[in-house]
DNA sequence: TGGTTGACTCGTA
DNA sequence: CTACGAGCCAACC
């Protein structure tokens, strides 16, 4: 065990920290899949672990809806009060969604990195 | 202490 | 379009 390993060392809250931070960072407009806000955090392959955060959030001022799957639909079951909500705050900041999904590609058509913005 | 869940994703068929 | 398996991991039970 050496400093470095202090330095470098990862936490369930680190990750869920660093996971929010990048929830916050997706700009008003636009929406980000749970792959790719987990692949920005530093954590590829965890976007479960990013459904989870944010189901145990209770901050208010957390941008949770702009969080989508990877195929632009919204991960609550259909017509849950979930879904509805997400949909309604979508709606509000301008982002179309047509039976629960966003236009636009798909995160899994370009693996670089990608936030769909309101110009698609 | 160990199995199950879940706001997920990707490849394959 | 659907179905299934494998990988993922904190939170629950």
């Amino acid at each position: 065990m050496t400093e470095d390993t202090l330095v470098t060392e990862d936490t369930p809250t680190r990750r869920a920290e660093r996971i929010l931070a990048q929830v916050r960072a997706i700009p008003p407009g636009a929406v980000a899949g749970y792959g790719e806000v987990a692949r920005r955090a530093g954590l590829p392959g965890r976007a479960r672990l990013v459904a989870t955060i944010l189901s145990a959030n209770t901050d208010p001022s957390l941008p949770w809806h702009r969080v989508l799957r990877s195929d632009g639909r919204i991960a609550f079951p259909e017509g849950s009060p979930g879904w509805h909500e997400q949909l309604q705050r979508l709606h509000a900041e301008g982002v179309r969604v047509e039976a629960g999904r966003v236009r636009g590609q798909s995160a899994a058509a370009d693996l670089d990195s990608r936030l769909w913005g309101p110009h698609g």
